[in-house]
RNA sequence: CGCGGGGUGGAGCAGCCCGGUAGCUCGUCAGGCUCAUAACCUGAAGGUCGGAGGUUCAAAUCCUUCCCCCGCAACCA
């Protein structure tokens, strides 16, 4: 048994998750670390809402609230769309705490005495009227370049063109729309990324055959590039004062004390029960524990060239991240999730619409891992009326309703296998087996894939078993072939559990039984597990078919090109 | 020439690193079965692998170049 420590990149408070977010790294993350859990090891899987920063500060202002009840409020919200989803964080926390305060005031101390903190003046538009420093991109003018009258500080939209702030004719603020701006010099605090390059590059170059593809080029194509001094600290309100004389009006940057949040979560989850729980078997154990993050590809580079270089930095021997697994977007029908022009289906109104474990089947199924993926609503029905009712829950359909009503509902015993059998238990070993080889390498298109040909034994089978003909002559040859079936519902019901977990659970409850484990996992033995005379009941269908009309209905409803 | 990813039968993808009969799921068509959710099982049709060059006995796969889509470009996260 390993302990295995996995994070999902921490969502920003400021909003609410839609599909693309679920499937980027929430989702994965959850069915990796319920994965692992039945392959019997010791996991903490850790999530939590991301607070700091412009964005939520500008949020609250705009909401009239203050800032912490704002995120609180957020905060909630978060936690409660991922309990629907029933994602099985050991701790959901936030990075707006004092336990993540500790952590970052600890590891900027260290970094400071390690001379990797430099003291720099840069210039900074600062708007007068709303009393504050102004990150680039919440100002807005007219591009110099195009003549595009709403391009923003860091970027004009129209031409692309990266801009200067003080470049923009008739700048003026995001927030108030006002123009009275000025440039102030003002004092920060810079992470020296270049004095840490070389630990970086050696510590970067041991993962090339352990990082998927994409990760590691990104990775790559930053050291390539060459590391920036980066900044580290803000003048904003929202945020963990700097812990530097001097600086004591600043607060350190969003993206510096977000990733160090996995670990003043794990100091939150800590505090629940500090007998049994120590963080540091968790964060300071790095031959002990593997680490895997789960994240868009978009936060690559801050988990695989900052926040790394952070704790190098520190001189402490962290645990650093050994598998980063990143994705690419899934998109609504082609394009953008957008609230604003009601585009997309966000992940409140999803669960509305269809139970969890739909959603979850169809994203871990198309989930965008080599490319970005598009959810299209035909995509969607599609799966879930061939995959999951036609192949999945027809199966346990026709089984049950068969063995009740010709055989009552006791699980039929006696009899010996025949070839048909132990055909079956053999091809079903090698494909799950394949299943569990993708999940352990987080290949999870494949792995899903092999999961349905492993639900398609089931139809086969029973096929070509046919039990419905068998009975009229040879009722005991006719109870192997339904307990086998009824045994496949079991093998079905835990190896389907980390995608489908309320199903799962539906599938077992049917008679009565506890989940299992996935190690060592031997079909020869788990078909035999019920041996006859265990009741059990027929109960509801496992999944609702869409109808043609529902599928308009939700086009019409969330958007759609078609 | 900013960087990265992608372009494979009607749709969604695998194969590409380590060249050698183009694979899977859906859809379509035909057949089978009748236990089951108009479901399940079998078979068939359908592709010059984005375009153009090149290397090779042989290219989806290697090289060059062009086109298209998506994302990123470090002080929004």
């Amino acid at each position: 048994m390993s302990k295995i420590l996995i994070t999902s990149a921490l969502p920003y408070i400021n909003g609410v998750p839609h599909l693309g977010h679920m499937a980027g790294c929430l989702l994965p993350s959850d069915v990796y670390a319920r994965f692992q859990r039945l392959m019997g090891n010791e996991v903490l899987y850790i999530g939590g809402t991301d607070e700091h920063g412009t964005t939520s500060e500008v949020g609250a202002l705009k909401a009239g609230m203050d800032v912490q009840s704002y995120c609180d409020m957020f905060h909630a919200r978060h936690a409660k769309i991922y309990q629907d989803f029933n994602l099985s964080f050991d701790f959901f926390g936030r990075t707006s705490t004092n336990e993540n305060k500790e952590a970052t005031y600890h590891i900027f101390e260290q970094l400071d005495k390690n001379g990797y903190i430099e003291e720099k003046s840069i210039k900074q538009v600062y708007s007068v009227d709303d009393k504050m420093f102004l990150a680039d991109r919440y100002i807005t003018g007219t591009c110099p370049y195009c003549g595009y009258d709403k391009a923003r500080g860091d970027q004009c939209e129209n031409c692309t063109r990266v801009l200067e702030p003080t470049e923009l004719v008739n700048a003026r603020s995001t927030i108030s729309g006002s123009t009275n701006l000025e440039v102030r010099e003002t004092k920060h605090l810079f992470l020296n990324l270049p004095k840490l390059e070389e630990k970086l590059t050696a510590w970067v170059k041991t993962k090339e055959p352990f990082w998927p593809e994409v990760a590691y080029t990104i990775a790559l194509k930053w050291l390539k590039e060459g590391l920036q001094e980066r900044c580290i600290t803000r003048d904003l309100k929202w945020g963990f004062p700097v812990n530097k004389p001097g600086f004591e009006d600043k607060v350190f940057y969003v993206w510096f004390d977000a990733p160090i949040g996995y670990i003043g979560i794990t100091k939150q989850w800590e505090a629940l029960d500090k007998e049994h729980r120590h963080w540091q078997d968790w964060w300071l154990n790095p031959d002990n524990v593997r680490h895997v993050e789960f994240m868009g590809k978009d936060n690559v580079p801050y988990h695989s060239i900052t926040f790394p270089a952070t704790l190098i930095g520190t001189g402490e021997n962290w645990t650093q991240v050994d598998f980063l697994k990143g994705f690419s977007y899934l998109t609504y029908d082609g394009g953008k999730f957008s609230k604003s022009e009601n585009r997309g289906i966000f992940a409140e109104d999803a669960i509305q619409e269809f139970p969890a474990d739909y959603w979850r089947y169809w994203i871990m199924a198309n989930s965008p891992e080599s490319s970005d993926a598009s959810f299209t609503w035909d995509l969607f029905a599609g799966a879930i009326n061939k995959d999951l009712n036609g192949v999945l829950g027809n199966f346990v359909s026709r089984v049950l309703k068969m063995t009740s009503s010709k055989l009552g509902n006791t699980v039929p015993a006696g009899g010996e296998f025949s070839d048909l059998e132990k055909n079956l238990i053999a091809t079903l070993q090698t494909r799950i087996n394949n299943y569990i080889k993708f999940m352990e390498q987080m290949e999870f298109r494949k792995a899903l894939a092999e999961l349905r040909a492993v639900w398609v034994e089931g139809n086969n089978y029973i096929t070509v078993a046919e039990p419905w003909t068998i009975i009229k002559e040879d009722e005991q040859r006719a109870k192997v072939i339904l307990r086998t079936c009824i045994n496949l519902i079991r093998i079905f019901a835990i190896v389907s559990a980390p995608i489908m977990p309320e199903t799962s659970a539906k599938m077992l409850s049917k008679f009565n039984l506890p989940s299992a484990n996935l190690c060592n996992f031997d079909v020869a033995k788990e078909i035999n597990f019920l041996q006859g005379g265990e009741a059990f009941e027929v109960g509801d269908m496992l999944f609702e078919r869409i109808a043609p009309e529902k599928i308009e209905e939700m086009k019409n409803k969330y958007g759609s090109s078609k």
